[in-house]
DNA sequence: ATCGTTGCCTGAGGGC
DNA sequence: TGCCCTCAGGCAACGA
């Protein structure tokens, strides 16, 4: 599920498959799929033009059209962008299956909702969601989007003093609260267990209730714990991957989420996993506290 | 204002 | 082998 460093690693990674390339076409599937801005408006403002830079908000990728706008998007929960020229056997298992016929490269299935088009015969870009969560929109350079608008500090930036102010009078648990990107903006599931572990707090911890060395040392491990992961090139598990196919590491190194039932490495008691606000939170109950 | 819950969506994996 | 069930979770919308 991609949060802020793998949306970040693609946002680096994707330059030189878009930048600067004329956009001759947008495709779209069979695709039922929810367009946020309809593919017309799309193809409207898009085609003949060329992305000149891509921008980041949290979890939010922003490609924008010199003095025009952008192309928002939100890759949700099992979004993908990536470069025709991906190898990726994973990549071509799945469009193989949901084609029910067996290829050797990636091939658009009913997933790849939107196809990009270059005008140079070069390779083109898709966007793949089999969950849908993702989101497309249109922005235009005067227009202001709520969902944009709503976003909090980026989280790789974050300081104590700013999550001090978002803490403040906050009964509900710290888990819950590092993913509500009101608070900080690109922060998941998988970065707020490892952060929390890292400051080594327990996720049930009423936000209100965190001292300043804690806090001081929470936004600390939020910013390292992410670009430490951007370094490794993010988290390769379900969907993610990067344009050109290849995997991110950061998964091999996950200190609590997903760990279940093993050794913490801390302090050698064992990772549990507990339900918060309909989602799981791993944690070491001995030495998070 | 804040908090917790629900629904959206589909593939994977477990149990039988 | 195949069917059914549950789970995963980002985010908006909802009710309390």
């Amino acid at each position: 599920m991609p949060e802020l460093p793998e949306v970040e690693v693609i946002r680096r990674r994707l330059g030189e498959t878009v930048l600067e390339r004329t956009i001759a076409s947008i495709r779209v599937t069979e695709s039922n799929y929810t367009f946020l801005t309809s593919p017309r408006e799309l193809r409207k403002h898009l085609v003949g033009q060329c992305f000149t830079r891509i921008n980041r908000r949290g979890k939010y990728l922003l490609f924008e059209l010199e003095g025009q706008g952008c192309l928002v998007i939100h890759l949700g929960m099992t979004g993908q962008l990536f470069s025709s020229r991906a190898l990726s056997p994973r990549l071509v298992q799945r469009s193989a299956r949901t084609k029910g016929k067996p290829t050797d490269r990636f091939e658009p299935d009913k997933h790849t909702h939107l196809t990009i088009v270059f005008a140079d015969a070069g390779d083109h870009l898709y966007f793949r969601d089999s969950r849908k969560f993702g989101k497309i929109l249109w922005l235009g350079a005067k227009e202001r989007s709520p969902r944009l608008e709503r976003l909090g500090p980026d989280a790789v930036g974050i300081t104590a003093l700013q999550l001090t102010e978002a803490l403040a009078g906050r009964r509900a648990a710290i888990k819950p609260l590092l993913l509500d990107q009101s608070i900080l903006a690109g922060v998941g599931n998988i970065y707020a267990d490892e952060s929390l572990y890292a400051a080594a707090i327990a996720p049930t911890r009423p936000g209100q209730d965190l001292g300043p060395q804690e806090i001081t040392a929470l936004a600390r491990a939020i910013r390292h714990v992410l670009k430490r992961a951007i370094a490794l090139g993010g988290s390769s598990i379900d969907d993610y991957l990067h344009p050109d196919g290849s995997d991110g590491s950061f998964q091999k190194q996950f200190a609590a989420y997903g760990r279940e039932g093993q050794t913490c490495r801390r302090c050698g008691g064992r990772i549990q996993r507990i339900v918060m606000a309909q989602r799981s939170a791993h944690y070491c109950p001995s030495c998070q506290r």
